[in-house]
DNA sequence: GATGAATGAGTGTTCATTCAT
DNA sequence: CATGAATGAACACTCATTCAT
């Protein structure tokens, strides 16, 4: 397993995230990835050892362009509800212009290729908004729960809304966006 | 004449739910079911039309059991908010109970057999909801928004919260649901 | 296997010519057969042994309707040429008229069930045809050569140009059986 | 890379002409014809799109072999019947000395698979044949009547006297030819 | 007599992967 | 590096037939 050239690299990811949301996991063949992408289904198995790593590794790259999008721009100088904002504002246009890597992510949580996943490791992309969250809980602005309540109820709903496969007849719009923050913000606001 | 046997089509169901669960969509063939309920594959297709279709009828079974247990005890004599909350302390019980059918009607909308569902006959089962929701935005007690924000705000959380694939390191317990109650009624309230 | 619904056989048999015609032999299934014929797949065990017993029968009652029809009016006091002319017109017409069944008949000859008929048996029926070509060999009015012979070229074109299957951008008319018999005649006659 | 290889593609030919010819197209499975060709089912994928182009396929390339056989030493300059006759040679060779290839073509014209194929451009193989007809008509040598009159009269008996599945306690020897010429060019001649 | 349920064995086809080039 | 040929194993599904009713 050479790396040599990053377009082909390129093109593998984009067809498997182009074809897994076009017809799912289960019928995403190596063959089809391969056609898509533009490549003879072995060379496939010169950039990775299996399928399986193809499909990980494409899940761990989108999850890491996530973390860089919603991670711009973050200014710890700000008030913390600023700051917040300004990472849903992050989270929003991300999931909203990049809604075929996000599907991705989403059918791949859901499956059980996710149990080969180091999540722990996945998790420090994220590190500065756990501070963020944990200091606003010691400042008592955000309520004291459990982490994963406050993703529950700040991120996932809008990410929710902007899968079509969830929210049958309803798109979500540009102006939205501030709907959904202050939802979000009343539920984890103390 | 032999007559049809609802054990066989319920150890179907049973075993459908247990094998996605267990090893994906993608993987669960028809003749890995077949031998999980104890049938031949061959029989599969004396109660389905073919293997879609079954995916199909238990997610439909799933939704219909789901909204059932939701909606018992509905009384809508009380306040508006004690109403919600029973919805709330049911969809947790079911969530909590019935993990396995819940983390199956998951992969399963997350999968492109989702298109293959009339989910506008689907909703049908929680028009309760719909109108109770209606009716705390018309008395101002519920934030006048779009009905999917309000779903996406106040019961998908409890579901994420419930699946170990999407919250690591976590368990949702039993005296969790009162903290997600608030935060869920801090989001939707006016 | 007790046969009391002659109805019922008779629908079978129909069935089987039809769907055979059109899908061939390959594909027509005793479950499609049984639909077709409007009984359960259950019930063709009642009447026939196994499915090559059904089509083989469906052959040779075809076979034996194909040597009345052709026998019909068998005048032996006429001249030879005009006995035969009468056999001709009876060909013609049984052809023209049960090309299904012909073509049933046709395909299965073609095809290695062929080899359970038993032959011999089955051209007693057109025994009176071979005596005839006896009779005009002796008489030297027909060439003295083998019945095969004179079979191929006297009767084989007829149902050759009668089948679209083989004859193609070409439809034998009524007015075309003159001329076939005339060049059948020339072939045999001395 | 490996290159695709000529012998497997003829060994593919030759065990599907065997197969059909031993039991049938009905029963002749692609697993069968791979097992009889020594290669695995999957390679059958690899050189042709799907059983029904195979069997098309083969059955195009022994026209083609049949139609080269039978116009071989085709000299326009002897008199039209010794054209014809040599013609006449050729295709009673090939139909002996090639039955198996012959039998393949006749099941396979009298099966569904037939309407796949393109007729006119198959005949295109056999244009000189054609043309000589034609020039015997304007020479008034043979009878003016459709071109398929004189296939069915001329050529196709021979095929069927040389197939033992139709011609029952018979062997087509070859002192047999001259009569059987004898007789197709008494049935077209004028 | 007649049936639909039930199935082991088989269907055509695609799979992930390896191999020779 | 990159490839298409090659394949055993698996795929969804249908088969002819039997069985309980």
């Amino acid at each position: 397993m050479r790396t040599k050239n990053d377009e082909k690299q390129e093109a593998l990811f984009k067809a498997t995230v182009k074809l897994v949301n076009k017809i799912g996991f289960a019928s995403s063949s190596v063959a089809k990835i391969a056609k898509e992408a533009g490549v003879s289904p072995a060379t496939i198995y010169v950039y990775h050892k299996n399928k399986e790593e193809l499909l990980v590794s494409v899940y761990i790259a989108i999850k890491r362009e996530m973390s860089k999008a919603i991670l711009q721009n973050f200014n710890s100088e700000l008030p913390l509800r600023d700051i917040w904002k300004n990472l849903w504002l992050n989270a929003f246009e991300y999931v909203s212009k990049n809604l075929e890597n996000y599907k991705y992510a989403e059918q791949f949580s859901n499956s059980p290729y996710s149990f080969l996943v180091d999540h722990e490791e996945l998790e420090k992309y994220f590190t500065p908004i756990h501070d963020l969250i944990q200091n606003g809980i010691e400042q008592k602005i955000i309520k004291n729960v459990d982490i994963n309540f406050i993703s529950a109820f700040a991120f996932y709903p809008i990410t929710r809304l902007a899968n079509p496969n969830l929210c049958h007849g309803f798109e979500l719009k540009k102006e939205d966006v501030e709907t959904a923050f202050t939802m979000a913000w009343d539920a984890i606001k103390l």
